[in-house]
DNA sequence: TTGTAGGCGTTATCAC
DNA sequence: GTGATAACGCCTACAA
């Protein structure tokens, strides 16, 4: 039995104050500056019609220089921000798309989020982060409550959404656009971004038979997700291909997050012969397995690789190979969302530099 | 120099595939089935007006009992579902707030943000996660960007930018709610959630003491952050009670993410006398110090304890002592969002429920 | 190249 | 209790 974490007999005062005003009290106290232009203020600044403003705003041809200038002119001195609200009623598109994801990983879930939101800032949209459980009975009738409600323009999907079929005949009866992001299969229908998860487990688990390992443990992921099976094969592959023989109880359960990384971590390295080396399926688990090999004083450095992977970083090579250097140049949910919503042609000029995916590890210090 | 990563010789195949339609050309393939239904369907179907369908759906007062069963009937039948755009523009309120955050922790960011969309899910309301720099030149700008386009109703503040005072006068001004979460100083009139910094670190601290040690080390925030600094004093009281004197060199300053936390282990393990535990002021530099220590092959197990310190969820302590348990029982982003939202008296209630925030490190296995 | 009329789906106002 | 009617701010026709 642990000690207590706290001293219970002092305990700390927790604060908190609130003002007894609700959002709509707090709101209610006044109108600002005579409330935010409107495009019809432009109009009347810049001298034309509010369509010739909103011609303007949305970058639609035929619209001569002078006026153009004229336009922004007042729009900058009104400091005018067209309402999303209105363009989204009035108009076909609303600017907005949802991420769909699972969340069993801080790390990965914020970094496709941050990708997929900067895209979305760039290109004028909203991103709608929407967290949901893979299994819940529910799940089809929130994702159209929230394209019904939101009118989103499109969705991406990650893992295990990619597998949804359900989900996925949904979207597409609603004629509704939709990026993938590591699905288990490429089709020509549907755009998506992924890397060949068995081989660029392989190639990791080479990284570390390279650094002398043979005895690698792996930590694989939750099983519904596609891409569980394809990384623990390509473990088993770069063995095989090395003949090292595959020891089933070097691999160890998980479920993407750290918990369970320190769980797998502890097992593995009760077995009688441990592995020298690590192989967990996401950076979340390969920080749990350093905790865990922490905890348990794993003595020798460098006794114990600990290698994480994870799909959200495209990972450039850059020759010649003896100052080889990995440096993320781009990321899975930017990627994602520019193939959503614009230019496929330069989303392939740009996806040609790329060659390999993965990313640094926690471990790779 | 280390290897290669991967086998240069051998890149692994990037697979990208995607339609050459985009948003716009694949979601005019057709209405669907017919569009989805409107509150004038809804009005029709259930033979009341429209005002009185929109009565129901806003739980407004005076529509007899009967007249609500009719209408819930029909909108559940036609499964209609409002617009979020068409309620923002003709009412006073979007149904939407932001969470603005500084982003150098995933484990954070992701916490946070969860417990803000729980409770704005739970009030039909929605998130929307706004990152951003602390020292952003166009912040400001930014965010009145946000507040403009969406119509916000609200906001929520975590650090560093709950001591933004230009940011603050600027809601202010606009009359924006906002509530505060960790701010450095509780006023007021602002809502705001939070725990004794001070307090709470010096009791991790003291509780690391409890374990025997007496050389600790403490890697510090970002100092842009209020809470750094609190967090140092309440690390160096807890020392001072108990006679230990403070020595400088045992602390080092990180930034409350993962690199900064491998770094500062690394320092404080170069220590020609090193600290036996080690306390890092956020989960994520916790993982760091963990990940740093491992590959020293710091040796003897329990020679080195690290904590860790998130003040993202409550625990609360049940008594007795000998059979404590630290459970997170709520969690700041939640709090924050129903302070923002509504329901002063039941927030009350609950709080005094807790007495005490931290959150278990990733070290306490 | 520019302007006019109408409507998007909901809430606010004011009658009944 | 309930129901017309006019906004809300913008975009899509269509016309000039």
């Amino acid at each position: 039995m642990r000690p207590p974490l706290l001293d219970s007999t002092n305990p700390l005062p927790l604060q908190s104050r609130y003002a007894s005003r609700t959002v709509a009290a707090m709101n209610s106290g006044g109108a600002g500056s005579g409330g935010r232009a409107t495009i019809e203020d432009v109009s009347r600044a810049a001298g034309v019609s509010i369509k010739t403003v909103s011609r303007v705003l949305n970058q639609e041809r035929y619209v001569s220089g002078t006026t153009r200038d004229k336009v922004n002119a007042a729009v900058a001195s009104l400091g005018f921000r067209p309402s999303f609200a209105a363009r989204a009623l009035a108009g076909k598109r609303s600017f907005q798309i949802a991420l769909i994801y699972d969340n069993p990983s801080p790390y990965y879930a914020q970094n496709i989020q941050n990708g997929v939101r900067e895209t979305c800032a760039a290109r004028g949209y909203r991103m709608i982060a929407q967290p949901a459980h893979a299994g819940s009975a529910d799940l089809i009738n929130e994702v159209a409550n929230l394209i019904d409600q939101a009118q989103l323009d499109g969705l991406i999907l990650t893992p295990p959404f990619t597998e949804h079929a359900v989900l996925r005949d949904m979207l597409t009866a609603r004629h509704l656009a939709y990026v993938t992001v590591s699905p288990a299969e490429v089709t020509p229908v549907v755009s998506s971004v992924t890397i060949d998860q068995r081989a660029a487990a392989a190639a990791m688990t080479r990284y570390l038979i390279s650094l002398g390992h043979c005895r690698i443990g792996f930590v694989s992921g939750d099983p519904r997700f596609e891409t569980t099976e394809r990384r623990l094969q390509g473990y088993r592959d770069a063995l095989r291909d090395v003949g090292i023989a595959y020891d089933a109880e070097l691999v160890e359960p998980g479920e993407y997050d750290l918990t369970s990384g320190i769980r797998a971590g502890f097992a593995l390295m009760q077995h009688p012969n441990p592995p020298t080396a690590i192989f967990a399926s996401s950076d979340d688990m390969a920080a749990g397995v350093l905790a865990a090999a922490h905890s348990r004083g794993v003595a020798v450095p460098g006794k114990l690789s600990v290698a994480g992977f994870d799909d959200t970083d495209l990972a450039r090579v850059v020759w010649p190979p003896l100052t080889t250097v990995r440096q993320p140049v781009h990321q899975f949910g930017a990627v994602a969302a520019e193939l959503l919503l614009a230019l496929p042609d330069k989303i392939e000029q740009r996806l040609l530099e790329f060659e390999l995916i993965t990313r640094e590890s926690v471990a790779a210090l």
